[in-house]
DNA sequence: TTGATTTTTGTAAACGATTACTTAATAAAC
DNA sequence: GTTTATTAAGTAATCGTTTACAAAAATCAA
């Protein structure tokens, strides 16, 4: 024999199958004598009760699948983190869904949850990842998920995030403040919602201080530290040089300040250079970077969290919910030039 | 009827249970005919296999667990990554168990594979997370299980890294090559393997030349940028200061660069600093990083596939298998003082 | 055509738990 | 000491697949 079963413990106990389950999902039904003499047996055989076994009657699984365009990103890794955690003590194990951006990979661990093997969403992406087949999940009976970090056009799904918009208005007016007014902007890829969040916010902050946005000061990056050098690179050649540019995450404004400092710039005092998300390098390179704090672990709390409620059937709101941002000012910006 | 089973599919296609199964798991012992209709009826109705169901029958979950101390990291995540890719392309699903260090919790990941819920483990930690319960399961009937990336105390299991040891010697003897004979050596903290071997490796190469290893000179840090500046501090205090500085892992060598070039140092031209780990980061800090360069993409590939490999029931020969580094040298690094 | 093969299909018993429902045991009430 | 209420335990069906094994259908040889 294997593996021993519930029957088996069952038989060695002198009790039904029915008490040992119970011993596990409803102990102070089952009384005190029976359930020692069960636990007893169950700790000498080391007997562990088969998920799968229970999955199936109970149609849970127990498991949450996280789709994530890339695990590498400390962004998602430190939002990864929290959700494990919170995912985990609440008796959930996390599945990882690495699609690296590709909409077929997506699809795939959207899956999980109609073949069973997941109960719930954990969406950081900006496309709802079900084809729009009449038979298969539609808007409106979705599975349990919550969106993070990201945004999608739906107002049926819950989502969580900072609001881009307002955190790079801010963020912008921050500059403004210390008198830039050629302030270039290094977006993320256009077909990414937060990116275009993020240039919303910027043209707003511009727009109410009288300052026209130029065109040739928004330079579309791929949210890695080399489309950071590219973008500075372009910026250079630039007739009118900006006097900050504001990159919209961190890894950009890396690139960008080494490109600059290789090139003999000095930061801030000849160009401010700002970030978003605040990594935890952003603090060590120098200058030290000033950037948009992100809340990661709270946005990843409150997604498992959200998540959680919906799988004890409780209802949760659609609609987006805000987690506050934070402007952390270091070394990178300084005052415009003379 | 909320949810097709494959009794409802063999109905509508007037045939039986078993063809239905055969056309996902044998499609070539059903004939043409058939084969058709009932994926037309699949396909029709959206009929998705449950996953449980069929764990059950097989007793194969379709999932590994990969049991990691720190998703934050970028070196587990860069593994995880490679992981992750090869896991999905051979049908498996991972879940992640990311342990922040705690026994308890790798045990419990661990267990998830006596509880069905796993077939594999693939393990980034040093310690065995069994229970030497006899019931449990033994050394000798350990479940499938590789070991990355860190060193486990046993011959029995599986294990891919770097060769710590040949790593650490090749780059501290590059330092020697410089003229440098003051070498300090910032660790990581004791009880973890990978850090004692890679601190033996240190002081291989320094008996090599003669040097004999000043305890001053070998502080235990803790993997973190924080503690880089700590360590630093405490060896700028030292009355015969080191000429270089060789780091365990990058984010401490990010984290001495930050303090040196706090106090006023130049790097490399008062002290040279060396990481370990060529994490992305690297690169592109100021100076550029030297380090030693783990093949990140290739340890999480081959972890999985001798995973793979014993989950196909095929025998993988348990000890260390070594996979090359590479030592980057860049501009942290440079000839002793005068 | 007939029988021997080979290929397709069907039948029914698992896999390991949970849970209505029923029965037995115990406690409470009078 | 009955009867009734309460609590504990058991029975057996069920969850959705897979897979030996048996049966039927198709193919082939003579």
């Amino acid at each position: 024999m294997a593996i021993l079963g519930i029957k088996d413990i069952a038989a060695l106990a002198n009790v039904s199958p029915a008490t040992v389950s119970r011993v596990f999902s409803a102990p102070d039904m089952v009384s005190k004598k029976t359930l020692n003499k069960v636990k007893k047996i169950i700790d000498e055989v080391g007997y562990r009760p088969n998920r799968m076994g229970s999955s199936l009657r109970t149609r849970k699984s127990g498991n949450i699948v996280a789709i994530i365009p890339d695990i590498t990103n400390p962004v998602n890794a430190g939002i990864i983190r929290a959700i494990e955690q919170g995912a985990q003590s609440a008796g959930y194990s996390v599945l990882l869904g690495d699609t690296q951006g590709l909409e077929e990979r997506e699809q795939h661990y959207a899956d999980l949850v109609s073949h069973g093997q997941a109960d719930g969403i954990l969406l950081f992406c900006s496309r709802i990842p079900f084809k729009t087949d009449p038979n298969l999940p539609l808007l409106g009976q979705l599975p349990p998920m919550v969106n993070g970090n990201e945004r999608i056009d739906s107002d049926e799904v819950v989502q969580v995030a900072v609001d881009n918009v307002a955190a790079t208005m801010f963020a912008t007016e921050y500059l403004i403040s210390l008198g830039h007014k050629r302030i270039a902007a290094v977006t993320g890829p256009s077909d990414i919602a937060s990116s275009n969040e993020r240039l919303e916010g910027y043209k707003l902050a511009l727009k109410d201080a009288g300052i026209k946005a130029d065109s040739a000061f928004q330079i579309e990056g791929s949210y890695d530290v080399q489309s950071g050098m590219d973008c500075a690179s372009q910026l250079l050649m630039l007739p009118q040089r900006p006097t900050a540019i504001f990159c919209f995450n961190d890894d950009m404004a890396i690139g960008v300040m080494k490109f600059l400092q290789k090139q003999g710039f000095v930061i801030p005092d000849d160009i401010s250079v700002m970030g978003f998300d605040d990594i935890n390098y952003a603090q060590f390179v120098s200058p030290s970077l000033t950037t948009v704090h992100q809340p990661l672990h709270e946005i990843g709390s409150t997604c498992i969290d959200l998540l959680l409620k919906q799988l004890k059937g409780q209802v949760v709101e659609p609609g987006r919910r805000y987690l506050p941002f934070e402007l952390k000012v270091r070394d990178s910006t300084g005052k415009v030039p003379e």
